[in-house]
DNA sequence: GTCCAGGCTTCAA
DNA sequence: TTGAAGCATGGA
C-alpha cells in the first residue's frame, strides 16, 4: 500500500477503494474508521485464519525464522485498477519516488485525493504526465487506463477467470510484465498462488535458496510455488519483509534473529 | 560524479 | 525462447 501514511501516533491513514479510512493496532485490537467492519475484514485478510497459512508455508529453516520475525503479518486486498496502476508505475523505480508519484496523480486528477479512476487518467496527456514526474511509465499508465476505461480491461468481470486465464489478460495490459502481473494477481485479486520476484525477493531467493547457482526469475518463481506450495503468496510477503528489515543490499544475510 | 530503484518493451540471435 | 539494450528521474 504504497499511499498510506503513519503519523506520529502510530494512526495509518489511507483509502480502502473509495473510503478514506484512519486505522491503528493497540495491542490484539484493530481500531479503525471510514469503512465497515467488513470491508476492513476484507482488505485486511482478516477473514483468513493465519495460523493455518502460516503452518502450511512453514516448510523449511529460513522462511521458519522469517515467519517468527513477522508475526501478523497480511496480505492486503486491494481495489484492482489501483493495485494495477500503482505496480505499473513501480517499474524501475523506487518506493519513496513511486508514493510521490501517486501522490501528485491522486492531488491533481483524483476526488478527494484517490486514486484517479481509468476514465480521468485516459483524458490526460502523455506529456502532462511525464510533467508529474511518471518517466518512460507515462505511455503506459496512460494506455492502460484508457483500455480500462473503454471496458477492453474489465479488471472487476476478470474475478471470475481462473488464475492462469486472469495472468494472461493482464499480461496485454501496456506496462503488465512478468512481475506487475503476479502483484497484481496477489494483491488485488487474492490469488495466493503468485509469487511476484522483484529485485528485493530475487536477492533473498538467491542468497538464501540457490547460493553459488545462476537462476531466472522464472526459476525462482515456479520454485517458490512448488516449495511453499498453493498459497506462496503469502510466503513472498514474508520473506519481501525479512528481505527488506534483515539485511542490506551489499550483503545479505540469513533471516535468523 | 556514480549507483540504484517492488521492470517492461523491443529487437537480435 | 532467451538475453541484452534502452528507458526517465531523483535520492543516496
Amino acid at each position: 500500500m504504497f499511499r498510506w501514511k503513519r503519523d506520529g501516533s502510530g494512526v495509518f491513514t489511507g483509502w480502502i477503494g473509495p473510503a478514506a479510512c484512519r486505522v491503528s493496532q493497540r495491542g490484539a485490537h484493530l481500531q479503525f474508521e471510514g469503512a465497515s467492519v467488513r470491508r476492513i475484514q476484507r482488505f485486511f485478510s482478516l477473514d483468513v485464519n493465519l495460523q493455518a497459512i502460516a503452518s502450511e508455508i512453514d516448510v523449511d529453516p529460513i522462511i521458519h525464522a522469517a515467519l517468527k520475525n513477522h508475526r501478523g503479518l497480511r496480505l492486503i486486498r486491494q481495489e484492482p485498477w489501483e493495485c494495477l496502476g500503482s505496480f505499473i508505475l513501480s517499474s524501475f523505480n523506487n518506493i519513496v519516488r513511486l508514493t510521490g508519484m501517486l501522490d501528485r496523480l491522486a492531488l491533481r486528477f483524483g476526488e478527494q485525493n484517490r486514486f484517479p479512476r481509468p476514465e480521468a487518467l485516459a483524458k490526460v496527456s502523455e506529456r502532462t504526465l511525464r510533467r508529474l514526474g511518471l518517466g518512460f511509465r507515462a505511455p503506459y499508465l496512460k494506455a492502460a487506463a484508457e483500455r480500462v476505461a473503454a471496458g477492453k480491461a474489465d479488471l472487476e468481470g476478470w474475478r471470475r477467470l481462473e488464475d492462469e486465464a486472469l495472468r494472461r489478460a493482464l499480461l496485454t495490459i501496456p506496462g503488465v510484465g512478468e512481475k506487475v502481473v503476479e502483484c497484481v494477481m496477489l494483491f488485488a485479486y487474492g490469488r495466493t498462488a503468485a509469487f511476484p520476484v522483484d529485485v528485493w525477493i530475487g536477492r533473498a531467493m538467491r542468497r538464501w535458496y540457490f547460493p553459488r547457482k545462476k537462476v531466472t526469475d522464472r526459476q525462482i518463481r515456479e520454485f517458490a510455488r512448488e516449495h511453499f506450495g498453493p498459497r506462496c503468496g503469502w510466503a513472498q510477503q514474508v520473506l519481501y519483509c525479512a528481505a527488506r528489515t534483515s539485511f542490506d543490499r551489499a550483503e545479505p544475510s540469513a533471516p535468523i534473529s
